[in-house]
Parts: structure tokens; C-alpha cells; sequence
DNA sequence: CTAGGGTTAG
């Protein structure tokens, strides 16, 4: 019967049609048939050349059911296949995510080669199972396998931990691969996610050529770091030189515009995307929504995601448009959003998902809504249970509507000890809130975890002075003078006619700075008598109430709105970024400074947006 | 035959 078949199939039909053999079958795409062929040879019919073929056109279909027919005809008419082969058969298992299947042909395997390995190793790496990728890697080199370039670039990606980074890398200059392209721009890429920028860049500049890989790779790194402006020297570098940027190099250039908020580049290379007709790629498609809505550009934003496909749109593309949201203070958006997706079924929420869900209602003034969306996923509502990260949001969100208390109690409940974010976020609310009892507990807490953080002593100290517990004001001073305390400089910047102008704290390097500070002297008259009171409670130092006024004027934010005032034309929107959150008197200057000059403000700080209009601010003044 | 860079959150 199945020889009949077979006559059908394959027999010429007509004189000029000639009998095709199996790999001729393959490649002409007819892989049914050459299955049919395969299934009615016996024993010893079948040559290395049939089955290369046979596999190959599997693994490039991702055929699992065929490339298991073909495995199993190997096994039914004992044919001993030679170590190529059983290559092949552990690819298309890899390539097919049997991992398992692939695994058992490697250990079932006499003779491995480097291929063997290299290819378990990688398929292990591409599917984020790190420790196994390791494990066979060093179960490798004791077996005296002799590792190639393939191998090293492949288990880089598995290097999470800079020890065993930093032990391959070793291996990898012995075995003198360390200057080749695929295994540099995997090693740049190791180092950058070990957080260690300046290895990376080393890697980096001693490669002897570069392509858009590697480059890609340096981008990512710098852009991941925050090291925006580095990120983008490179890409342009990159463009100058001729290289033609793909869809990864778009992404992560536009991690870098989002970070520094330039609408204007993130548009341009939106319109390169464009006009390169690139296919649709939901990488690509989430970091425009990314940028656009970190740009202070929802509608954008939205109107990209609502033109993705639905079977397109993945949690990243949901997550980024949720966090959009979130930062601008719309709650209620983040809801209905968060319903949609929970109603269309095709995408889970993940742990960003909630992150983003949790903050929009702190964002949004909506404390008993954020609580009962976290007690759903203690009850196992979302598919999502709640981390470290998780119960911090709860305890950021009820220590800033004033719910001290069961903040505290939030941080006692947390999972895992709570990190000196949520612990500073807490005592930022204490202090507003002027909660002495709890203040103190989280502030010496905070100071033990934290000792090098100038912020917390002060905002303790604020504190105990609002107590008039004078004496803790001064042994706590003695104790900031005693450690070795650091503040991360704050900065603003603020883009005009396509040069991007940087303030920091009491500005002495922007060419203008002069003619600002005056202006600043000037426009502060107009402010005081509608309605400006310096908040002395700002400063983080203590020195005498004179003093603080002239400190307080020099924040970095109020500096760039002034340049904004005099740079721009009348009615001209002002749109401001900082690197640290805003403190309550420049969020109150801004605010007065919109009515008095007619100006819409967008001031987007660390962690949020804040428009500005006619001296309504969309937070709510709550942050 | 085997290879590198990838978007959201923190």
C-alpha cells in the first residue's frame, strides 16, 4: 500500500518530469513527500544526505512532528547516525524548544564535537535558562571540549553574575577570541549588564571592527545605564559612518530619547523607521509608545498602541501605555486600560503590569482602590503575586495620602527587607506628615542601610526639629559630619533651537547664567506678590534662613524655567526635565510661575509628569 | 551543522 502511494507521489507522471530524490524533494519545499519516500524505505536505504536534508528542512520549519518521524525512522532501521547528524538532531530539537529531547541526544552521543556543545549551549542561553547554559559549559571544558567562538559568545548571555563573567572573559583571552566581533559585542554586553560601563566601553573601543551589532550593543548599554548622551554620540557616530541602523538600534536609541525627553529626535527617528518600511515589529512598535508617552505625548502613544494588532500587542506594549498613564497622575485611565486587557484575555499581566496598576492608583489619589487591586493578588485574582516591589508601591502610596500607619505596618509585612527607597519614601511622608514616633524608627533603620546618604539625616532631622527635639537635631548632624555622605547632583534641562541647555544646583556652567540669574532676581518680585513663599523646609542643610532663600533659588528647575522664559516667545509652552523628583517649593514656583507668565509648564521629574496650567498642576500636588 | 545587540518596571 504505502509503495503504491509512494509511486504516485513521486514517480514521474509524465516523460519529462523526472524522478526527484529526497534532498531534491527538501529543497523544493515538498517535505510531505519526502517524508513519504523516507517512510517506505527499508533498512540501509536511507544515506547521510537523506536525512541531513530531511532534519534541515524540519529545523527550518520548526517541524516538530516530521523531524520526530525522521528521528524515529533512524531508530526503526538501526542506522548509527554519525556525529553530524545527531548535530542535527539535537538543532531541531533546540530550535523546536525541546530542550529536553535536545539534551538527551547530547548525552546519548559517543563522539561530541564543539558543534554539539555550541549548540546546546546557545539554545540553552537563547531561552533564559542561564545556569543550565553554565553547568553544560563547564561540564564542557572538564570533558576537554575545546570551546570556539561560537561557544563563548553564545554562554556570555548566560553570565549574569560578573564573577563568572569576569572568570570567561579569562578563558576567552587564553583561548584568544577577545577581539572577535560576535564574542566582544556578547562581552560588552555581559560587563554592561554587570552594571561595570567602563569594562564595557574598553571591550568596546579595542574591537578592530565594528558593526551594527556592536555597536547596537554599546547603545544598549550606555542607554541602560542612563548614560543617555553617550548612547546617542554613538548612534550618531554610527550613522556618519554609513552603517545603516536596524530595528534593535532604533529601540534602544529610543530608550535613550525617552530618557532625556527629546520629542523632536524621537519623531525623527520615528519618521527613519517610516520611510525604511522596516517589518512590524512589536520591539520597535513599544519603545515609540515608550517614547512618546515619557515624552509627555500620550495621545501618540495611544494612537500607536491602538494601531497594533491585537495579536501583535504584547505585555510590554500593555505595560508601557499603563505606565504612560500612570506617570501623567490618570488613574482612572489606568484602570480602564488595565480592564481592556484583562477582558481581551490574549495577554497575562505580568509583574510590571501590576507595578504600573498599583502606581497609577497612588498616582491617581486612589488608596482603596490600589488596596483591594492588592489584596486581588494575594487571593491569586491576576495570576500575579505580589513582590518586594509590589508591597513597596503600597507603602509609597498610603504613606503619601497620609495613612502612616499601616504603611508601617505595609513594611513590616513586606516579603523580603524593604530597600532604602521604600524606607526613604516613608520617611518623606513621616516628615510631611509629621509622624515623629514612626519617623524615627524608619529613619535610624534607614540610616543603617544607607549611611552615605545625605537625604535621609536631614530629612530626620527636619523631623526632630518640627518636635523641637533639639538635642537628636544635633547628634544626628554629628553623625552626617562623621559618615561620608553623598547627594546625586540635581539637574534640569531644558531643549531649545535643537541644543539641549543644562542647570544644575547654583549654576556655574551654562554660557547664560548670568543673564539668567538676573532675570530670576527680577521675575521673583512678580512671583512674591502673587502669592510666592519661599518653603525654607526645602533646604536640605542647615544654615541660616537667608541663606536658605538663596539656595532655594538656585535649584536647577527654576533656573531652566527662567531660561525657558527669556529663550521663548509669549505663550510658548515651557517643557522642563529633572533627574531628581521635584522639591514642594519649586513644584509651588512652577506653579505660580505658569499664572503669572501665561505659561503652560511640562515639567517631567524622575518620576513623573506634572502639566502645569494656569496654576493648576495635573498632580494634584500629590507625588 | 553551532554565534553577539532587544521594548515596559526598579
Amino acid at each position: 500500500m504505502k509503495l503504491l502511494h509512494r509511486s504516485f507521489s513521486s514517480f514521474p507522471s509524465s516523460p519529462l518530469q523526472t524522478f526527484l530524490t529526497i534532498p531534491q524533494l527538501c529543497s523544493n519545499g515538498r517535505l510531505q513527500e519526502a517524508l513519504l519516500d523516507m517512510a517506505v524505505l527499508g533498512p540501509n536505504m536511507l544515506g547521510f544526505h537523506d536525512y541531513d536534508a530531511l532534519l534541515n528542512t524540519c529545523v527550518n520549519k520548526r517541524a516538530l512532528r516530521e523531524g520526530q518521524r525522521v528521528h524515529t525512522h533512524m531508530i526503526k532501521t538501526s542506522y548509527f547516525p554519525p556525529t553530524y547528524l545527531r548535530n542535527r538532531l539535537l538543532i531541531f530539537y533546540g530550535k523546536c524548544d525541546r530542550l529536553a529531547d535536545a539534551h538527551k541526544v547530547l548525552d546519548e552521543m559517543p563522539d561530541k564535537n564543539v558543534v554539539s556543545w555550541t549548540a546546546m549551549i546557545s539554545r540553552y542561553s537563547q531561552t533564559g535558562h542561564s545556569s543550565e547554559a553554565l553547568t553544560l559549559f563547564a561540564e564542557m571544558m572538564r570533558a576537554d571540549g575545546k570551546p570556539n567562538h561560537f561557544t563563548f559568545a553564545s554562554v556570555l548571555t548566560s553570565c549574569s553574575g560578573l564573577s563568572v563573567g569576569k572568570q570567561v572573559h579569562g578563558l576567552i583571552i587564553k583561548w584568544s577570541y577577545d577581539s572577535h566581533i560576535y564574542v566582544g559585542s556578547s562581552l560588552l554586553d555581559m560587563y554592561a549588564k554587570a552594571g561595570r560601563i567602563e569594562e564595557a566601553r574598553e571591550v568596546f573601543e579595542c574591537l578592530p571592527e565594528r558593526d551594527v551589532v556592536s555597536c547596537t550593543a554599546i547603545i544598549t548599554a550606555y542607554a541602560q545605564l542612563g548614560l543617555d548622551e553617550e548612547a546617542l554620540q554613538v548612534f550618531q557616530k554610527l550613522l556618519s559612518q554609513g552603517m545603516s541602523p536596524n530595528y534593535v538600534t532604533y529601540a534602544s536609541v529610543l530608550t535613550a530619547l525617552s530618557g532625556l525627553a527629546l520629542l523632536d529626535h524621537g519623531k525623527q527617528v520615528h519618521c527613519h523607521v517610516l520611510r525604511r518600511e522596516l517589518p512590524f515589529y512589536a520591539v520597535l512598535q513599544n519603545s515609540l509608545i515608550d517614547m512618546y508617552s515619557k515624552c509627555g505625548n500620550l495621545s501618540y502613544a495611544r494612537r500607536l498602541f491602538d494601531n497594533m494588532p491585537e495579536t501583535e500587542r504584547t505585555s510590554v506594549s500593555w505595560n508601557a501605555m499603563l505606565v504612560g498613564y500612570s506617570k501623567h497622575g490618570l488613574g482612572k485611565e489606568v484602570l480602564e486600560l488595565f480592564g481592556l486587557m484583562r477582558e481581551g484575555k490574549r495577554v497575562k499581566p505580568d509583574s510590571v503590569t501590576l507595578l504600573a496598576v498599583l502606581s497609577g492608583c497612588s498616582h491617581g489619589k486612589m488608596e482603596d482602590t490600589g488596596l483591594s487591586i492588592f489584596d486581588g493578588m494575594i487571593a491569586g485574582d491576576y495570576g500575579v503575586k505580589p513582590d518586594t516591589e509590589h508591597y513597596g508601591c503600597i507603602v509609597d502610596m498610603l504613606g503619601r495620602a497620609g495613612r502612616i500607619e499601616e504603611a508601617f505596618e505595609f513594611v513590616k509585612r513586606m516579603p523580603s527587607e524593604p530597600t532604602a527607597g521604600v524606607l526613604g519614601s516613608l520617611l518623606g511622608a513621616c516628615r510631611l506628615h509629621v509622624s515623629v514616633d514612626i519617623g524615627e524608627a524608619v529613619g535610624r533603620r534607614l540610616i543603617e542601610i544607607e549611611p552615605e546618604n545625605a537625604g535621609n539625616y536631614v530629612i530626620l532631622s527636619n523631623l526632630y526639629a518640627s518636635a523641637g527635639r533639639w538635642e537628636d537635631v544635633n547628634s544626628l548632624r554629628a553623625m552626617m559630619l562623621r559618615s561620608a555622605v553623598t547627594k546625586e547632583p540635581g539637574r534640569s534641562w531644558i531643549q531649545h533651537e535643537q541644543t539641549l541647555h543644562y542647570f544644575h544646583a547654583n549654576d556655574r556652567t551654562h554660557p547664560r547664567r548670568e543673564e539668567v540669574l538676573a532675570k530670576l532676581k527680577e521675575i521673583l518680585m512678580k512671583m512674591k506678590q502673587a502669592g510666592y513663599v519661599p518653603d525654607h523646609s526645602c533646604v536640605l542643610y542647615d544654615v541660616d534662613e537667608e541663606q536658605k532663600e538663596r539656595m532655594l533659588l538656585g535649584h536647577s528647575e527654576k533656573l531652566a524655567l527662567t531660561f525657558g522664559l527669556i529663550a521663548t516667545g509669549d505663550g510658548i509652552p515651557i517643557r522642563v526635565f529633572k533627574n531628581l523628583r521635584i522639591c514642594v517649593d519649586c513644584h509651588n514656583f512652577a506653579k505660580i510661575f505658569s499664572k503669572v507668565f501665561e505659561r503652560e509648564v511640562s515639567l517631567r521629574d524622575k518620576n513623573r509628569f506634572h502639566q502645569i496650567v494656569g496654576g493648576v498642576c495635573s498632580c494634584g500636588d500629590y507625588w
